[in-house]
DNA sequence: GCATTAACAGCCG
DNA sequence: CGGCTGTTAATGC
């Protein structure tokens, strides 16, 4: 297992200050406080940001690279929940109890991240309401996130996983860093998925044919989101249109 | 059948 | 050159 992010944490520069979301919600004082208070720090491949119970300390977000989300279950297996791309801000829900972490948080490739101390992030809360309606907002998306997890737990199809995954990667709520481009490796994306990448590739390739997708060298271009949220591929009954309007 | 691992050539930065 | 991509062959469930 790789090591702890030992990074030196230092003041974030002009240009890392921009891929940070949130900061445009705030009134000037409120501006002020959590730039003084932001840091940023370097992690290496492997290295770990955060970890499963150890105190909150920060509320962290990615600003350059790839992390990923995961928990290790009592067999020892690591159960990857999501990847974050730039943008990603995570773990809101812990620091607003002061609880410890409940996930790895583990760079897929070196990266840049950002992290606010804890006093600082109730600071906002208590005091911004532009932070409040950012950290809102960013909870909303999530429960529908966890609740489109549900679903895709059932899904064997792996033309499938990959496309619900990329749809989650390019949601511009919780990842309004990545835009069009999605910059992630086929293997990467393997990860994340819990699929092998010579997989990965063909179901990229029949994404690309419907026309949801363009797979670029290290990346992939969105053509259409909803498209990849809502893409069945149902062999058994082709025209079948009635069983979703239940309600 | 279908996905995975292994291996390789070609391409990109 | 090192890393990424697209493809094929062999292997396993």
């Amino acid at each position: 297992m790789k090591s702890d992010l030992h990074q030196r944490r230092r003041p974030p520069t002009d240009e890392e200050l921009s891929n940070i979301p949130w900061l445009t919600l705030l009134m000037p004082k409120e501006h002020d406080r959590a730039v003084n208070a932001l840091r940023v720090g370097d992690a290496e491949k492997g290295d770990f940001v955060c970890r499963v119970g150890r105190p909150v300390t920060y509320w962290f977000g990615n600003v350059s690279g790839l992390l990923k989300m995961s928990t290790d279950n009592i067999d020892g297996q690591t159960m990857t929940f999501t990847g974050v791309p730039p943008g990603g801000w995570f773990g809101e829900g812990t620091a607003l109890k002061r609880e410890a972490y409940r996930y790895n948080i583990q760079a897929l490739r070196a990266s840049v991240v950002a992290g606010l101390p804890l006093e600082t992030f109730h600071w906002l809360i208590d005091n911004s309401l532009g932070f409040n309606r950012f950290v809102m907002n960013q909870l909303n998306e999530r429960l529908a996130q966890f609740i489109a997890a549900r679903e895709f737990d059932r899904l064997s199809n792996p033309d499938l996983r990959v496309a619900r995954n990329l749809a989650a990667l390019f949601n511009p709520v919780l990842f309004p860093g990545v835009g069009d481009l999605l910059r992630i490796t086929q293997q990467e994306l393997a990860y994340l998925v819990g699929l092998s990448r010579q997989r990965v590739n063909e179901a990229m390739i029949h994404l690309q044919e419907e026309a949801l997708i363009r797979v670029e060298y290290g990346g992939v271009r969105i053509l259409n989101l909803h498209g990849l949220r809502t893409l069945m591929i149902d062999r058994r009954n082709k025209d079948n249109s009635s069983k979703e309007n239940v309600l």
